[in-house]
DNA sequence: CACTTTTAAGTGACATTGTCACTTAAAGCT
DNA sequence: AGCTTTAAGTGACAATGTCACTTAAAAGTG
C-alpha cells in the first residue's frame, strides 16, 4: 500500500514500532484530510487524537492582545504535534493557535491507542520523544534569534530558505512579519533596503531574489 | 523516611507509579548534592541520567557569540531536566547550558532504569511527559514576552514576583538583563526611572521596592 | 590602613526596531 | 469603469540595543 510506504518513510521509528512490537498503527488510526487555511486547534481546545502529519504542512503562532503574532514552528510531513500530545496527557490548555497553510493529510491516532503504544512500543515512545525533543530545540532556536539576531540576518535567512534566483517566494510583507516576529513596517523598509541594493526584485506579494550570494554573505558574517 | 516524603509531595505522579505500579524510585536512583554555581550541563555534554531536583534552582540559559545571554527556565523544586531527558532519549546536542543557582539535592535515576520505568509506568510516564509540556509552555510564554511585551512591564513583574516591600532583591542589573533577555544598560535606566517615581530604592547590588502598588498597576495595564 | 584590583553601575551618542496614523497602489469584483 | 479589498509605502516618533567610555563601590593586599 502507498501510504504504508509514505508514513514509514517518513517516520522510521514507527517502522520499528510496527516491525519489532507488532504495533498496527494502520489500522487502529483514522486518515485524515484538512483543506488549507482550517484552523485544527486554538486555545481550550481538548484533543482527541496524536496527530501525524504525512502531507502538508501546519503553522503554530500565537497572538498578543494588540493582534501582533509570532510564529512559532510549523510541523511539516513526518512531524507531530506535541502540544496536542501534550494536551492528550496533562488535559491542559495552551495559548497557542494551529492553521494549516496547505491541504493536510494526516494521521489521527485515538487517545486510547495512544496510550496502549505509549505503554507496549518503546519505538512509539522514541518517536514520540523525539517530537518533543525537536520542538524543544526549535523553540529555542527561535528565542536565540529574536533575541540575539538582527533582522536583516533573519530575513536574509528567511528568502534564502524559502526562494532561490529562479522561484520567487509568494507571500505578503505581514505575513514575512508574522513569521519573524516583527511588524509589517519593518519588514517593508527592510526589503526595500534589499532591493535598492539590488538583491532582491520586490512586487505585490512576491519577493524575487536576485544577488543569492550577497544575501548569503550577509549570513556569513 | 523524611526524603521520601519530600519526594512523594513535590512529585505527585512519582507516588501513583511507586504505590500503583510498583516502581522502587528510590532504591534504584542515588541523591546527589550539587554545590551552588555547578555547571550541570553544558552543549555537546552527554546525559546518563534523568534529574529530578529536590531542593534548590536550576538556571538553563543560552549564549550568543557577543556573549550575551538569555535565561530560557529555571528548574527548581519538583521539576526535572527534560533536556537531558531529551538527551538521554534521542542524543542529541542542546545549544544550552545549565547552572546551579543555589545548593541542589537532586535524585539521579540511570538511563537503563529510567527506560524501564517509562515501559513499565504509566504513572511515571505521565511525570515525565508533564514536564515537557510545562517546559514547552514557559518556552512558548517567554517567546510571546519577549517579542510583545515592553520592557517595563517585565521588568515589574520580575521585580514584584522576586521581592516585596520588606524583602530587597539582590541581584545586578547585568543578571536582571540576562534573565530578561535584554541589555544591562536598558535594565540601569529603566530602573533608575523607576526610583526616579519613588518606587523602588537602588544600590549596588541590591533593589528595594518602595511602592508595590505603582509597580503592579502597570501590569494591570 | 592606604592602595590596587575587580566588579557594578552610570552616561551620552547613536543605530535598530517598533508604533502610529496615515497615504498610495495594485488586484478583484460587479 | 468604478468600487472594494488588500498590500505596501511613509514620516515622525518612541522604545530598545550597542558602543565606548566614566564613576564608584566593594574586595583583596601589603
Amino acid at each position: 500500500m502507498e501510504l504504508t510506504n509514505t508514513i514509514l518513510h517518513l517516520f522510521p521509528k514507527l517502522n520499528e514500532a510496527i516491525s519489532k512490537d507488532g504495533i498496527n498503527i494502520l489500522k487502529h488510526s483514522q486518515q485524515i484530510t484538512i483543506p488549507e487555511g482550517t484552523t485544527i486547534f486554538h486555545q481550550g481546545d481538548q484533543c482527541l487524537n496524536y496527530l501525524l502529519v504525512i502531507v502538508g504542512s501546519v503553522k503554530v503562532f500565537t497572538r498578543a492582545e494588540n493582534g501582533r503574532e509570532i510564529v512559532l514552528y510549523h510541523i511539516s510531513s513526518g512531524g507531530s504535534c506535541v502540544l496536542t500530545t501534550s494536551c492528550l496527557i496533562s488535559s491542559e490548555d495552551y495559548p497557542v493557535e494551529g492553521v494549516t497553510e496547505t491541504d493536510v493529510v494526516a494521521l489521527a491516532i485515538p487517545k486510547p491507542i495512544f496510550e496502549q503504544y505509549m505503554a507496549e512500543s518503546k519505538a512509539f515512545r522514541k518517536q514520540v520523544f523525539h517530537s518533543y525533543g525537536d520542538r524543544l530545540i526549535k523553540l529555542i532556536t527561535l528565542v536565540e534569534e529574536i533575541s540575539f539576531a538582527k533582522l536583516d540576518i533573519r530575513l536574509a535567512k528567511y528568502l534564502l530558505e524559502n526562494g532561490s534566483v529562479n522561484t520567487p517566494i509568494r507571500t505578503t510583507h505581514q505575513a514575512l512579519a508574522t513569521e519573524l516576529g516583527s511588524a509589517r513596517e519593518v519588514i517593508s523598509r527592510q526589503l526595500k533596503e534589499f532591493e535598492n541594493k539590488g538583491w532582491v526584485l520586490l512586487s505585490r506579494g512576491k519577493i524575487e531574489i536576485t544577488n543569492h550570494d550577497a544575501l548569503a554573505n550577509l549570513l556569513a558574517h
